[in-house]
RNA sequence: UCCGGCGUCGUCUAAUGGCAGGACAGAGGAUUUUGAUUCCUCUUACGAAAGUUCGAAUCUUUCCGCCGGAACCA
């Protein structure tokens, strides 16, 4: 990380807490292998960048390795062109793979391996079927179950020889396939007897002609994770319903490492699109120049337009990982950028779209030197950049301005040059706009002004205010530079979305070149060099730049408050699309009457022989596990009486925890939870004491009884035991006092838990909570 | 319709049964030789309903909505 980036708090997320109680539990002996594994059949864009930052930013963090692995398993598509791009891109991002670089295509003799051994288990068949007749007949649909393939019951030597042959070239391309041989009737679509290894006569960029059957992905990776010892296999969500399939094949090829899989949401940004099919078209349908064109959101368009690294990082640190489905503003991306630039470049002046101003009182021919510091006071340079101190400024009686800073009537709010109006020539002079010219049609060609010599620098004085401040370029020692102004390359927030056709929303703005004036020291900048032109924007100096003609890419224009006002002046943007509020709003739900519950006839003999309400009734009838603990409850001595309250405890309580650790069985019976009843019916533990025994219950299979002996749980319920406690807590939390009586009376909440916390967990809350009432009060 | 996943300010994201917090965006203001930067202030959210609980964004149930899954792509 470079100075000055950013310091955060740890970043927490899902998949870290995750990944920290594995090392903790000591899984895989408390290693963490990670991997970023792209197939190179295209660049690398925004939405990699994320992933490579959680997939080696995580091994980073947790002391482990993150292996870099082409997945080339299509050689179709894939090609050495992109492998190059990959590597360059994932170094530039600031990580690094070590010796760790993998290749699919290096595994493809361990994949044919591993197909044999499991058509000899039983577990895969070679298949005749053409594709489409076993996708439009045999699949079944998302709601039809499948049927099986008539050579599903083929022989182990059968399949053998004809993976064989497949392997030896004897096949055309789908004329055969490996499948697995799981479920036809699996709901999972994925699980019915998916397709492993393919034919494919094809020229692979790595192994040549040696190979005419290639893996799918489904087969292929979960064994390259395999074999790499990847212990943790992070990827977008799309791969949710393979995660099953990707455990049946690494469970049935009997792989000694078992890595797992998880994941989150992918990135998108408003006004991009992300996919690696639509990236590829705007290259070959020439909408963009390429593959790192500025306006394409590949790693190596955000490195031509300036972006750095560590913006970058730090817009994946700020967009966070979990599995919500989300579209991030762009603005984000911008505001972390801007604040990368504005310690990064140096602050010179150009004029983009030059209107010329004829200082009249200034003398004709001399040219006055003047020292600009490239920083503004109180900006601290990153401690990488290069430029430092100042430059020399050539002020003479020619100068061009921009021509949006000329109004010769000006709006209300104008700050800048206007007939009458003073403005200061940043480190050089206040000037006086005395006239203007224009030439037949009226256009202005000329604007004439004169200079206040006491102002030399800039200075104003004491007192005075001028209307505002203008950047500017002398007229004689001007140094032409084409700006490339960038813009977003899409006008819709999310193209495509709908019915549209991403293409018809291509932003026709979003590249603008021009000619302009820049300050004489631009003229020796480095391909590379970013800048800030004052009041415009960040730039960087493009690599189309070429001896005595430098190009200026713009990064991301300057935050500019001006043009907010402008455009509010306007007619209304079109409103944004619909937000997920509207999405979910559009079709309001009917009010819904609390539907009378259908019970089955097995909930109806529960509710009617132990008088339980019917939701109780329904989630224990539904659950195997509950109804028989339920069952077992009622024949305990206690059990009858007591059965509405252990009905509760099992539909809200013990249900919750079922399904939080996805448990099968569980360590106690039902007379356990008619013991932890009476305990609470007696008055021995409240509720809150309830749930710490349940859990210690689930954990241990103790009894109730000898768990609150154990743990000393017995609830204290006197106003006289807990009262100096609460006392104390009120003493400690004036602050919180100080709430509550503001009318937050939420606070009470949380004075309880601190009582509770307190008394060791044994506390009535009930009573605490009256108790702090009545003191309050 | 089946399976899986997901619903928290406009957007992204926290909270691990106890004061709904942060960032961006937006609004207002201060400072300013960049209408920049910086600083201050403010608006705005738990999809709905019912249940469990002293207390629910969090546990249970039902409903609603969104996304993914039927490539011999990855």
């Amino acid at each position: 990380m470079s100075d000055g980036e950013t310091r955060r708090p740890e970043p927490t997320d899902f998949i870290r807490e995750m990944i920290r109680a594995d090392v903790a539990a000591k899984r895989h002996g408390g290693q963490v292998v990670t991997r970023f594994p792209p197939e190179p059949n295209g660049y690398l864009h925004i939405g990699h960048a994320k992933a490579i930052c959680i997939d080696f930013g995580i091994a980073k963090e947790m002391g482990g390795r993150c292996h870099l692995r082409m997945d080339d398993t299509n050689p179709t598509t894939e090609d050495m062109e992109y492998v190059e791009a990959i590597k360059r891109d994932v170094r530039w991002l600031g990580f690094d793979w070590g010796e760790h670089l993998y290749y699919a295509s290096d595994y493809f003799e361990r994949f044919y391996y591993l197909g044999e051994k499991l058509i000899e288990r039983g577990r895969a068949y070679v298949c005749d079927l053409p594709e489409e007749t076993f996708s439009k007949e045999y699949r079944g649909t998302i709601t039809e179950h499948g049927k099986e393939s008539p050579y599903r019951a083929r022989s182990v030597e059968e399949n053998l020889d004809l993976f064989r042959r497949m392997r030896a070239g004897e096949f055309a391309d789908g004329a055969k396939v490996l499948r697995a041989r799981i479920d036809m009737t699996s709901p999972n679509m994925k699980m019915r007897d998916p397709p492993l290894v393919r034919i494919k006569h094809a020229h692979h960029y790595r192994t040549e002609n040696t190979w005419c059957i290639y893996p799918l992905y489904d087969y292929a990776h979960c064994l390259e994770d395999s074999f790499e010892g990847v212990t943790h296999s992070l990827c977008t969500l799309e791969f949710e319903s393979a995660r099953e399939l990707y455990d049946w094949v690494i469970q049935a090829t009997e792989v000694p490492h078992v890595p797992r899989q998880t994941e989150f949401a992918r990135l998108n940004i408003t006004y991009m699109v992300m996919s690696k099919r639509k990236l590829l078209q705007l290259v070959e349908g020439k909408h963009v120049r390429g593959w790192d064109d500025p306006r394409m959101p590949t790693i190596a368009g955000l490195r031509r337009r300036g972006y750095t690294p560590e913006a970058i990082r730090e817009f994946i640190g700020r967009v966070g990982v979990a599995k919500n489905i989300s579209t991030v503003d762009i603005a984000l991306l911008e505001h972390t950028v801007r604040e990368d630039l504005d310690r990064r470049s140096p602050r010179v002046m150009a004029v983009l779209r030059p209107l010329e101003v004829v200082i009249d009182s200034f003398p004709e021919g001399e040219l006055e030197e003047i020292d600009a510091p490239y920083w503004p006071p109180g900006t601290e340079p990153a401690a990488d950049v290069a430029r430092t101190g100042s430059r020399k400024l050539a002020f003479s009686r020619r100068v061009f301005i921009d021509r949006e800073d000329f109004a010769e009537a000006p709006p209300k709010g104008w700050h800048r040059l206007a007939p009458g109006r003073r403005v200061r020539l940043r480190h050089a002079y206040i000037v006086t706009c005395t006239s203007v010219d224009k030439d037949e049609t009226g256009a202005i060609v000329r604007v004439h002004c004169t200079h206040d010599p006491a102002t030399r620098g800039g200075n104003a004085p004491a007192g005075e205010r001028v209307d505002g401040t203008l950047h500017w370029v002398s007229a004689e020692r001007a140094a032409d530079v084409e700006v490339r102004l960038y813009d977003r390359l899409f006008v819709s927030e999310n193209p495509g979305e709908g019915d549209a056709d991403y293409l018809t929303e291509l932003n026709p703005a979003s590249l603008a070149v021009l000619v302009g004036k820049a300050e004489p020291s631009l003229a020796a900048a480095t391909v590379g060099e970013r800048f800030q032109l004052e009041r415009v924007g960040f730039f960087v100096v493009d690599e189309d730049t070429a001896p005595g003609a430098i190009v200026l890419s713009r990064t991301v224009a300057l935050k500019d408050s001006w043009q907010k006002v402008v455009a509010r002046a306007e007619p209304a943007a079109p409103k944004t699309p619909d937000s997920k509020k509207e999405k979910r709003e559009k079709k309001p739900a009917a009010p819904v009457e609390a539907a009378p519950v259908e019970l089955s006839p097995e909930a109806i003999a529960l509710r009617d022989a132990h008088g339980l309400p019917p939701e109780t009734a329904r989630v224990i009838a539904q659950e195997a596990l509950l109804a028989a603990l339920f069952a077992g409850a009622t024949e305990a001595p206690k059990g009858k009486e007591l059965a509405k309250a252990v009905a509760t405890l099992l539909a809200n309580d013990v249900l919750g925890e079922l399904r939080s650790k996805r448990l099968e069985a569980v360590p106690f019976d039902g007379p356990a939870l008619v013991e932890l009843a009476d305990l609470v019916k007696d008055g021995t533990i409240g509720s809150a004491q309830t749930k710490e025994v349940l859990a210690a219950m689930l954990a241990s299979g103790k009894s109730p009884r000898a768990i609150v002996a154990d743990k000393g749980l017995a609830q204290i319920a006197s106003a006289d035991a807990l009262g100096p406690i609460v006392e104390q807590v009120l003493a400690d939390n004036a602050d919180a006092v100080g709430r509550y009586k503001a009318g937050n009376v939420n606070v009470v909440g949380a004075l309880v838990g601190m009582v509770m916390k307190k008394s060791g967990g044994r506390a009535n809350a009930k009573l605490v909570k009256e108790l702090l009432e009545k003191k309050l009060a």
